[in-house]
DNA sequence: TCATACAATAGGTTTAGACTATCGTAGCCA
DNA sequence: TGGCTACGATAGTCTAAACCTATTGTATGA
């Protein structure tokens, strides 16, 4: 059986006269006699009676027609499923973010998008970067911000911006007056990081352990706002890296910047090389470059 | 488009791998390949993300995919209806009869055809000769219970039972004590018919009008009852022809047989000849026959 | 680095859908 | 009654599309 069959089907039960039915499908009169009766062999029934003078349904004709009539009409939904979706810029988006990024890019960032392709049904998704990772290989996301680097050669990947860090600690720490720091300034200082998974916490760890930072081990922080009261709190004596989309000035700690080469991560939009989107995305990378401008 | 297109779009997205999508469609790798490309380009969207390790639905494949879903059943639901109407003894069968043979005959008839085709959801139908002739010939009724002969030679027609005529006369009739009457007879009485378009009424005509009988020309009964309450009303020196098998007995009429040849009608089953149910019908016929005794 | 797994491509064969021309039958009108 | 028209069915042929096998190209993993 064909979708075409079904066509001849309901355009010989709609007018009850072959030729006519004929003409509305483009074909000659012969052909639709022909695959009509065809489709009857296959299916065993009779669907028409043709006398020379008349055409008329059979009872199988009646019911299987009503089936054919939303079959052809679904035909239509599927055409206009992929009309609307031909624009790569309309449906479902996916963007995902990892916790400690989330909350201060996608304010600047979702509106950007929304006025860049206004028909893209946006959806955020916020996770750790292992798992956003995994979700984007398995096409639950589209794309998703991330540190960089992303070692994944099926990905795509365009950094957004450097995000340096600050050295954040209570007013009463022994850096706290320094108008800045060196990495060296760290040594022996104890140092409060993020739990195991936050990508935050690898990326101090790295600007900080070659230094001797000894990193507090009876606790990890499993939120920047936790991380934060726990570093303001006095006697504390602790300190983290803060980066600096992160460092809001509405609170209790000091931020103090590196001298010298300060270190940072950078932001990267990532997302499959194999996503027929390319395009879309690539110009969504500028609208993000230009909205963080 | 193609319904096989479809299945292959099912396949696929099933099993997200295009040989074990194959093989599942019984074509080859390339095959399938070709054919979900081709309505890729039909369509005008991407279906799926391929890479040389994964295949996932894009956004517009995932909704593409729920309405082929459907369309998949709904062409499952043709195949269960031709399966189930393959065998001409299911489905619906409407049953025509004119009104003054309608009541007398289905209770003997319905009980037959129910029990020769179980599977058959029988309707009947009752409405007058011509009535019944135009809903035959427009396919709205499979077969009617008429009175013979039927001139049309769409119809295939075969007699079922003679029916002949009794003179109905009430008790105080001058004809009320005959034991037999000839058709000479009914000379100068009055008679009393049904109304226009019940064929009883021409039948009757028959018999009577060279006889010289005369009609009631007052008023004409739209039912049989009517016509029997009318005719046994005290001095209502009326008579009327009474198909036997409407004689019931149950009422306070004299019914007279006729002498010599009866006139009697003939009641036949008919149907279309382009019918591609004939057989069954040839079937039901003989279990009509067995029916009536 | 070789073997494996996967989808895409190439080239040739078969099938099914389409055409034109014609038939057969019934109804209509002169 | 004979010829005209209208209708669907049939016959024979052509072509496009669906299918096959064989091969390519590219990752992954031992």
């Amino acid at each position: 059986m064909n979708l075409r069959d079904l066509h001849y089907l309901l355009a010989v039960a709609d007018g009850l006269n072959f030729k006519r039915a004929a003409e509305a499908c483009h074909v000659s009169q012969p052909t639709l006699s022909m695959q009509i009766k065809k489709m009857e062999d296959y299916l065993g029934v009779r669907l028409f009676e043709r006398t020379n003078k008349s055409v008329m349904l059979t009872d199988a004709g009646r019911r299987i027609v009503e089936v054919a009539r939303r079959i052809a009409q679904d035909e239509g939904h599927i055409h206009a499923i992929a009309t609307m979706l031909r624009d790569p810029a309309t449906g479902e988006f996916r963007l995902g973010a990892f916790p400690t990024l989330a909350s201060y890019v996608f304010p600047v960032y979702v509106p950007a998008i929304v006025k860049a392709f206004p028909k893209l049904r946006l959806l955020l998704i916020e996770d750790k970067t292992h798992v956003l990772m995994e979700k984007l290989n398995a096409g639950k996301i589209d794309a998703a911000l991330l540190a960089l680097p992303v070692e994944d050669s099926a990905f795509e990947v365009v950094p957004l911006f450097e995000d340096p860090f600050f050295l954040a600690v209570g007013h009463d720490h022994p850096l706290a007056k320094r108008k800045s720091v060196r990495t060296d300034d760290l040594t022996g200082h104890k140092l409060l990081l993020l739990d195991e998974g936050h990508c935050l916490r690898d990326q101090a760890l790295a600007v900080c352990r070659a230094r001797g930072a000894e990193e507090e081990q009876s606790f990890r922080a499993t939120s920047l706002e936790t991380l934060r009261l726990m570093v303001q709190a006095p006697q504390s004596g602790l300190m983290t890296l803060m980066p600096a989309i992160a460092a809001s000035g509405a609170d209790w700690l000091r931020y103090i910047p590196f001298a010298g080469k300060t270190p940072s991560r950078t932001i990267g939009l990532v997302w499959r090389k194999a996503d027929a989107r390319g395009d879309m995305i690539g110009v969504m990378v500028k609208a993000l470059k230009a909205a963080q401008g």
